[in-house]
DNA sequence: CGGTAAATTGATACAGATCAACATATGTGG
DNA sequence: CCACATATGTTGATCTGTATCAATTTACCG
């Protein structure tokens, strides 16, 4: 049977919630306070978690943030329970990656059904990325043994829903592992003293994430954010170095991703250095049309762009306008669609 | 004894120089014209080459760049054959890599005092750098069974001295195999379409260069020209492929490498997107003053300056004034020093 | 010591940032 | 489903940092 972890520092509502679930036939553990509840997340295998934002010692949080940082336990459901239904913490904590909210007071069918819907939805997804997975064997790719035991690992691993806007990781934090993308867009950005934000690169399904950080056992050197709800896969840390250490094809593959990492960059650079806000604004959209699912047109804040060309985003405004004019692009909104790549691509400075 | 091989197309002058060089004691290959000359070049070991510039078929720079570009014949001694005492002709060969220059006629004393000099020269640098190369065995770090290989190879390879702005290769140029500094300073830049360059980076003794091509099989995406007298050891390509398959501590330290640069470039691509002139300058200096020798003073040109912090040479021009006038630094002519590297460091926007 | 290359300085032009006002989209609660 | 509110995008006016062009001055090297 499911277990289920309630945190919540009101005994009355922790304990008449426990009964409900219990006559529901869930097992379930109670800790009344945040950090507690940290602890038996850690301790035991769970399936869901309710949990109060308002605590003393560790918030609910708090809480997300620690759980959604640990390997075993960032794919675990989690539902807030709060007592006013505030516009601004219900989106902190969607953000951050909760799945759901539930209002206090709540009835027994509200919380029951909150639950197997989620329950539910988890499952369907795990079932739905089971597919995709089969899909991917081919990226951890070829034939060396290595390769086999990479794609072992990669089955055997629980996949992590990531919402729009959801941050994955910050630059500064420690990595947990490897992030293998299945699905969705995520950026990875660097933060400029003044606060202004540089986007290094826009990654897709089958890409890696992290492969820096973690092969340099160093802390992240950039923010990762969601574009689109995203899955991505946690690799473990371990189990990857390993691998790196005892497989050359793997090792090679790495080596591979890295080398093209560093063209990139460097190509990055030659552009930022030289090339005219048009051109680059130009070629970001070229970047784009190739990167995301849909070549011809996507929808894109101004603002992410101006981070990606590394401009003011009125310049981005006043750009695309021009481009509009010209007929390389019609636009509407954040929505944007390429008419004319080919010359988009080969714009002059 | 010493074998010479001399390329020269009119007969008289190459037998008559044969036969001066055999009765020194040497064995002589002839070839009357470059091709020939490169091939005699890859079938024999050689100690040295005497070569006319002007050749049909294929003329003295051609010989000399095919042979820079192989492993084997890129550390033989190479001195040019040539009529007029050219001075543009003699720059363009000494960048390339020429070590010496005969203008003919030349007398049976000039010939062999010549090529003796240079032979006694290559002797004493290979036992000079015989010494670099055991420090550098630090290098190539560490414990592995790899790590003994790779020194082994190191100690095996010949060194290739290079004259300041000499090219080390070129940006498109297939790689033979993989650059160690031994000794000086390299630079490598890429080329914008409209000829300006921007720096990627600096390298000095121990550093590899060419590990993205090599690594990826593919092309150099930048050019490596010697900023200062330069010693590097070309390690052959297969070799290093080879060991980099076989030993995970080898392919985890080029991983490093790899992942270090990239922390590099995206510093590099963020400092550019927002900072201004002036700040770009200052890192650029500080950045300078650790990788060169001596970190109080150097000699570099605006050009370079420029091209490393993507500006243009008169704002670096005006910029250092400003930094002299403030006791940042101290300057005359393209002589650097620096006064206040912390200050430097600290410059805000 | 003279000729050439490199560095400096001044004048000017202009791309793009910034500030500000306004318009349009997007989402929410009644 | 509408009306309101807030976020996002657009446009205009202005300002500024840096490139560019041109004229000297200074350094460098045989």
């Amino acid at each position: 049977m499911k277990t289920i972890l309630i945190i919540e520092d009101n005994n009355d509502i922790r304990e008449s919630t426990a009964e409900i679930l219990e006559l529901a036939g869930y097992t379930v553990h109670q800790a009344d306070n945040g950090k507690r509840g940290v602890d038996l997340a850690f301790q035991h295998k769970l399936d869901l978690i309710l949990c109060d934002i308002m605590m003393p010692e560790l918030d609910g949080y708090g809480v997300l943030y620690l759980l959604s940082k640990n390997v075993e336990t960032a794919s675990i459901p989690f539902i807030f329970l709060t007592a006013k239904a505030e516009r601004v913490d219900f989106r902190k904590g969607m953000e951050m990656g909760a799945d759901d909210y539930l209002t206090k007071p709540f009835d027994d069918i509200e919380l029951l059904s909150a639950i197997e819907s989620r329950l539910e939805k988890k499952r369907r997804q795990e079932e739905y990325y089971s597919k995709s997975l089969q899909s991917l064997e081919k990226l951890s790719a070829g034939n060396g043994q290595g390769a086999a035991e990479l794609k072992n690992i990669i089955a055997g691993r629980k996949i992590r829903q990531i919402k729009k806007k959801q941050v994955l990781y910050y630059e500064g934090d420690h990595p947990q592992g490897l992030y293998l993308m299945i699905e969705g867009a995520v950026r990875t950005f660097k933060l400029a003293e003044d606060g202004r934000e540089l986007m290094m690169g826009l990654h897709k399904a089958d890409d890696y994430l992290g492969v820096n950080a973690l092969l340099l056992d160093d802390a992240f050197t950039e923010t990762a954010e969601a574009v689109d709800d995203s899955a991505v896969c946690l690799l473990p840390k371990d189990a990857i170095i390993n691998l790196v250490n005892k497989y050359p094809d793997i090792s090679m593959q790495f080596i591979k991703i890295l080398a093209n990492n560093i063209k990139e960059k460097e190509d990055q650079l030659l552009e930022l250095a030289y090339n005219s806000v048009r051109k680059r604004l130009a070629q970001v959209l070229v970047r784009l049309s190739k990167q995301l699912p849909d070549p011809s047109q996507f929808k894109i804040s101004r603002d992410e762009l101006a981070s990606m060309a590394g401009m003011a985003t009125e310049t981005v405004s006043r750009t695309l306008s021009d481009f509009k004019d010209e007929k390389l692009i019609e636009k509407k909104g954040s929505h944007i669609q390429i008419l004319d790549l080919n010359r988009l691509a080969k714009m002059k400075n």
